[in-house]
DNA sequence: GACATAATTTGATATTCTTCGAACTATGGA
DNA sequence: TCCATAGTTCGAAGAATATCAAATTATGTC
């Protein structure tokens, strides 16, 4: 991935409306949520929801496939691995520099280890 | 981390340049880079390099220290780890799903197992 | 103090983004 | 065919961002 790309993933979900959708849709796994559904949940007009869904299905992070009168979204995880493997690459040593264990040393423990991510 | 932050700082390096800066701050680890090195090596004028140095400071992504008549720009790895951690929250069950190595069927063996990221 | 360098701040401009009402398209049922 | 539902697209208005020249602040040197 290059970083043009990376920047345009990371500001399609730099957007709480978007984040919100997008982490809305990982958790509902491959069954996917259809737009109206999406909609009442995350309080987003019509408009304003389709906007939002066209921005991350143009940038590759949700696909949604029509199923009757409804269109149902679901996120498409491998956007999301290969952005975050873009961000992590060059750390780490493909050791888990993450997550944040809430050990209170654990931070510490990372700054004297691999170099963190990004 | 909540959803807002999250999405501030996603916002944040959702920029070609400031994600730019921020890349080029983590490869210079502790010693950090000062402004006019940044500007050289990324091509950024003077007045727009110190307007994306503030909002990468504003969100916590990086710090500056003033040395002398430089001021020295370091990444804050934390925040970072933070993001990461919220964008892989309640996945991978605490098990790396990321990065993608390279072996093709990583991405299948990951579908198939603890759910993927954000 | 006068000057040069490093960086920021200000102000103006141009651009992009976000929102939402209204119109439109697509599908299914009576 | 007519109607209702699901969703998108269009168009306009307002808000937020990005860029950069010019002015300003801060530091160090002569």
């Amino acid at each position: 991935m290059e970083i043009l790309n990376a920047a345009e993933l990371l500001a399609a979900l730099g957007h709480e409306s978007r984040l919100a959708i997008f982490r809305l849709l990982v958790q509902a796994g491959a069954e996917g949520v259809n737009a109206s559904a999406i909609g009442e949940k995350l309080a987003i007009q019509p408009a304003t929801l389709s906007f939002h869904l066209a921005h991350l299905n143009r940038v590759g992070l949700i696909r949604g496939e029509r199923e009757s009168r409804f269109i149902r979204y679901s996120a498409d995880y491998t956007t999301m691995d290969e952005l975050l493997a873009f961000l992590t690459h060059n750390c780490c040593q493909g050791q888990p520099c993450l997550p944040a264990t809430g050990m209170s040393d654990t931070i510490e423990k990372r700054r004297s280890g691999p170099k963190p991510c990004a």
